[in-house]
DNA sequence: CTAAACCCTGACGCGCGCGTCAAGGGCAAG
DNA sequence: CTTGCCCTTGACGCGCGCGTCAGGGTTTAG
C-alpha cells in the first residue's frame, strides 16, 4: 500500500508518516521504481504503536532512543514494561518513560502552583483538583 | 532613566521592555532629542506590575487587555481583585484572571490525566500531588 | 579624540508535532 | 490522451516571551 492508504489505515496523515521517518521512528520503507514509498500492515501495526506513545506524552525524541525495540510492541496491543526481575539494567523504553513522568510532574506541579498563587492574589479560593 | 537602567531597576532587560510597549503593555515612553526611551520611577513600577501579572500565568494578551487600567494596582503591591459588591459587571481584568484559572485547570487536568495515562500503560502506580 | 558602553530598529531563533502551500512527476480510469 | 487524484521533496507557519545577532547612531569617561 501507497503512504496515503498507511496512513488513513493508521488514523494519521501522509505529513505525520514522512514527518516519523525523517525523525527516526519509523525505518524508510521500500521504494517503488518510480520512488514511492510502499509500505506492508506491519508497517501500519508500528505507525499505530508510534502514535500510541505519542499520544501517551512521550515525545519523539524518547521514542527515536528505543525505536528499534518498537517491534517487540507491535504484537502485543498496549504496551507494557513488564520488569522480570527488579533489578535489570533499565531499559531505553523505561528510562524514557520515566523521565517523562518526572518531566509530566514538574509541570502539573508548575501549573498548579501557579494557579494556586493566580487565585490567591485574586481573591479567589477554589480548588483545582481532578485526579 | 534611559531603558537599560529602568530595566534594571525592574529586574528585567531592555529587550523585555520594547517587547511590552510593541505588545502595548506600556505605554510608549517620551523620547529625548535622538530618540531615546526615557523612562521615570513610575514607569519602572507599572514594569513590575507587569511582570507581576505575567508571572501569575496571564499571558500578554491577557495583560494588554486591560493595560489602560494598570496604574490603579501601580500603587498597591500585590494586585487584588476586591469584588465591592458580588454582582458587578466583571471587569476586564477578572474576566482575564478567570479565563487564566480556566485555562490553567484545562491543562492541570489533560497533564494529569496524560500521567495517569502513561503511568498505567507503564505498569507503574505511584500518585502525582503536590498541592 | 577615542574607545567603551549604551541606545535604536528589524529580523530571525527557540521547541514541538506536525499542517500547509509550492512545484513537479506518477498512476488508473474514461 | 486527458483528467484528476496521488505521490515526491523542500520550505515556511504556528504560539509564547522574549534572546540574540546585525548594522547602525549616542552618550560618557578618560
Amino acid at each position: 500500500m501507497r503512504i496515503g492508504d498507511a496512513a488513513a489505515a493508521a488514523g494519521t496523515t501522509p505529513r505525520a508518516l514522512r514527518f516519523y521517518e525523517e525523525r527516526g521512528l519509523l525505518p524508510p520503507p521500500p521504494r517503488s521504481a518510480s520512488g514511492q514509498r510502499e509500505y506492508g500492515p506491519d508497517d501500519v501495526a508500528r505507525i499505530r504503536v508510534v502514535r500510541e506513545l505519542l499520544h501517551l506524552g512521550l515525545t519523539v525524541e524518547d521514542v527515536r532512543g528505543f525505536a528499534a525495540r518498537l517491534d517487540m510492541f507491535t504484537d502485543g496491543a498496549t504496551p507494557r514494561c513488564a520488569s522480570p526481575s527488579p533489578s535489570d539494567p533499565p531499559s531505553p523504553a523505561s528510562a524514557a518513560v520515566t523521565r517523562r513522568l518526572a518531566a509530566l510532574d514538574a509541570e502539573i506541579d508548575r501549573l498548579t502552583r501557579l494557579r494556586a498563587r493566580l487565585a490567591g492574589a485574586t481573591g479567589r479560593s477554589e480548588a483545582a483538583d481532578t485526579a
